[in-house]
DNA sequence: ATTTGTGCAAACATTTTGCAATTTA
DNA sequence: TAAATTGCAAAATGTTTGCACAAAT
């Protein structure tokens, strides 16, 4: 992988607010400092620095959302304004082993993903 | 919701086989007993037979699947094949309500996904 | 000099929508 | 006959790709 000033900037964005933004949010701010960059540009970048494990992608259900911190931790998707954020608290999961063998196959990970309503909608709702 | 014979033969492909079709898949199948059905009618009565919870959607990333048990359970995810197989036993999460306090909002479900590799997927490696 | 990265436009895959015709209650 | 459902084609979304050019090693 060579250097890219490109790939700097979007590893910037995504350093610079941990609020998981979708590719083409990553592409409005990007186009801030650099307006000539394409969204390919940065779909191919954000891709790559997927299969390098520097980023992960966040399933967030035909709109994928990217988090440069892939340390292990949960996401609290708010079903309201639908941004994400994230948890940190640890969490344990029972009953894997089971899950294992009823499968018959090898669990190689499991996600955990929560929903509801956020601080700020739940204030906004009373 | 009026009767229509074409939603009927929808649940009854969903139903025949538990395999957590995408609306493709579904398409194809019920295009066997009804060819003329177009691929817009199968995505109008998903859409609402979620609305109505009689069938829930497994968000897979882009590509929506489809399962009509609508009772608590698991979803298994194989990275080899694709295919996605239902996991019944018990799961318990603990430290759900510090993720709670922690985000300040309100959580009103969590979701644990699995991925791994299926058994037959297993067997076929060796 | 060779490989890697880029912008652009076009292609692609999945899902949604407007509309006139058909079916259901 | 009024409301819900359908097929079709077109549009909308989100993402990927081919290609010629530019940048990095």
């Amino acid at each position: 992988m060579k250097h890219s000033t490109k790939r700097d900037a979007i590893c910037e964005v995504l350093g610079a607010k941990r609020d998981h933004p979708t590719a083409d949010m990553v592409y409005e701010r990007v186009r801030e400092k650099y307006p000539e960059i394409s969204l390919a540009t940065v779909y191919r970048n954000l891709a790559q620095l997927c299969a390098e494990g520097k980023i992960v992608k966040i399933g967030a259900t035909g709109r994928e959302r990217y988090d440069i911190d892939t340390s292990n931790h949960t996401h609290f998707f708010c079903d309201e304004c639908g941004d994400v954020y994230d948890v940190f608290c640890p969490l344990t999961l029972n009953g894997y082993k089971n899950a294992e063998n009823e499968v018959g196959g090898e669990i190689t990970s499991a996600s955990i993903t929560f929903h509801g309503i956020c601080r700020q909608c739940l204030a906004a709702k009373k």
